[in-house]
DNA sequence: TATTTGTTTTGTCCTAGACAAACAGGACGT
DNA sequence: ACGTCCTGTTTGTCTAGGACAAAACAAATA
């Protein structure tokens, strides 16, 4: 069935790496060595691809591309260990709880879990819901998809359906416009938005009013909008799969298109490793983005 | 409080064209001109990626970079005529209608823009407010993009509260499971969900099965979960922003990851111009979307 | 009016070199 | 033992220009 060959463009959208990268590996690591058509172009089999997605997974993990590629293909699979450190371990207390819901998903029983996460959200109230379920569950799901024990399509349907949740859940409350006007975006590169629809909910909870603009705004357009919006904030998320290393430069260039009163908090697990800087505020926990929210407020009463 | 430059790869993610075809241009047309910094590396005044996106945002219209790069500054802004086709000026007729809905967007105000459209649902039923309004409501503000009226952020905004409108629709209906199964997704490079979310919204009315699994997924994983789910069709939407040319290879690719009992569908804006195949069915409006259900419903009778 | 044929435009791919930022590891001082 | 500075290595991204094929257009034919 898996005739088919890719191209270094098909490479590029299906792994993530860049073309760059591809052809800079195969000179000096000689990996992967993809054959050639008639036209002198790279022609990738399926088989190489598949260890790329790897590779860039274990790379994503924290794993380091020179020994990857030296690594035989079997040992591959034994590397999903942890991200670096072992990690807080008072979570698993909560494996048997959520754990439940994992397996749901894993079953692809879309259905009963949507069932059982509007259990838990009648039980607990939007913000606990929040902060003890959907959270928790979104670490677990990355690690989950980090040790190789979730699909790619698994976690798809996991966010797809917990997006689902949170909006049905955020339509409910009324529009209480008395706190900051919120602006909720990610830059372009960045497509997760289940961050952003958690702090949302947060937000609106307490009366904000939020502005959810969707993902992947230009940068030039963010300022924009915020000029067009009379936003007292802007709120963007970064997740763990974004390059860190730019993360930096673009609060700067965003700091330099948005209007003077304007606030910029950075959150999501992007941003936990981040240096801090005046160009932005850094929220790394849900707790912080409610305490920045009340600060907010007494320094504007 | 520009005086921010942008660097190649920022130039890249604002206006969407890779860095090759930057390069290109300038060697071509001898435009953009960048200044170097000390390392001889292009650095963008902000005032050429406006103009870079304004020339994109022509192009996506149909014009060509050539003439456009030539064309003094002044002129671009009045290029902005209709695709191709003077257009089906029918849906002008809706204008009024629709006009209204339109406008609150372009006033931002969400909170009426949502209280409009529910009441539209309320009223006209959800088949016939996916048909009839929150389809030409999406064409309309396309066409008002390419025209220059409606900014990024705007269309980000309408999209995003569209997209909860209909999914709040879609979760209250009951998930009667006796239609076909269907995998409801797009492939990398393919932000747009509003018109999987339509789609969806007509299945489930008529009973079918849906998995949405978000939009962007590697074509091996659409495989996999397609297998997984035990899928009978597996239906892709492409936008008409889509680069066309790639969509033929992209079904051929995908035909031969998919088991041999599973149907290929492709809809959306993307593929009204694409030439049959026998790697997929192609879907140019929600009409053929249901006859094409009700037709597999026939074959599986 | 349609369809075929040539020509121009345009994007993508290629090679190969250079460099700076990030990282790892060791030496050093507290 | 722990943190800090330095140094070498790893790694990604940028640069340059050349080549070619596929798309878009123009012209000429049936």
């Amino acid at each position: 069935m898996n005739t088919a060959t890719f191209n270094i463009a098909a490479v590029e959208r299906d792994t993530g790496l860049s073309k760059d990268v591809l052809r800079m590996w195969e000179r000096r690591y000689g990996f992967p060595v993809p054959s050639r058509d008639n036209n002198g172009e790279r022609c990738y089999p399926a088989e190489q691809v598949d260890r790329l997605r790897l590779i860039k997974r274990l790379m994503d993990l924290g794993h380091r591309p020179g020994k990857l590629i030296a690594t035989p293909q079997e040992e591959l699979g034994s590397l999903t260990s942890r991200r670096s450190k072992p990690a807080v371990k008072d979570a698993s207390a909560d494996d048997g709880e959520l754990g439940e819901l994992l397996t749901l998903i894993k079953q692809h029983d879309a259905a009963a879990y949507q069932q059982a996460m509007l259990q838990r959200l009648a039980r607990q109230g939007l913000q606990r819901f929040v902060q003890d379920t959907v959270s928790p569950l979104t670490r677990q799901v990355g690690e989950k998809w980090e040790d190789g024990s979730f699909e790619v399509f698994e976690e798809h349907l996991f966010t797809e359906l917990t997006k689902r949740l949170l909006r049905q859940a955020i339509a409910t409350l009324p529009g209480g416009p008395r706190g900051p006007r919120v602006l909720l975006t990610s830059v372009p590169e960045e497509p997760h938005v289940l961050g952003l629809l958690m702090v949302e909910a947060l937000f609106a909870l307490e009366g904000a009013e939020c502005i959810p603009l969707g993902t992947q705004m230009p940068l030039l357009e963010i300022g924009r909008a915020a000029q067009a919006h009379q936003a007292d904030i802007v709120a963007l998320s970064f997740s763990l799969a974004f390059p860190q290393r730019q993360i930096p430069g673009l609060l700067q260039q965003l700091r330099l298109v948005l209007p003077e009163k304007t606030a910029l908090w950075a959150g999501g697990g992007g941003v936990t490793r981040i240096a801090r800087t005046d160009d932005a505020e850094l929220i790394t926990t849900l707790d912080d983005a409610l305490a920045a929210l009340a600060n907010w407020r007494a320094q504007h009463a």
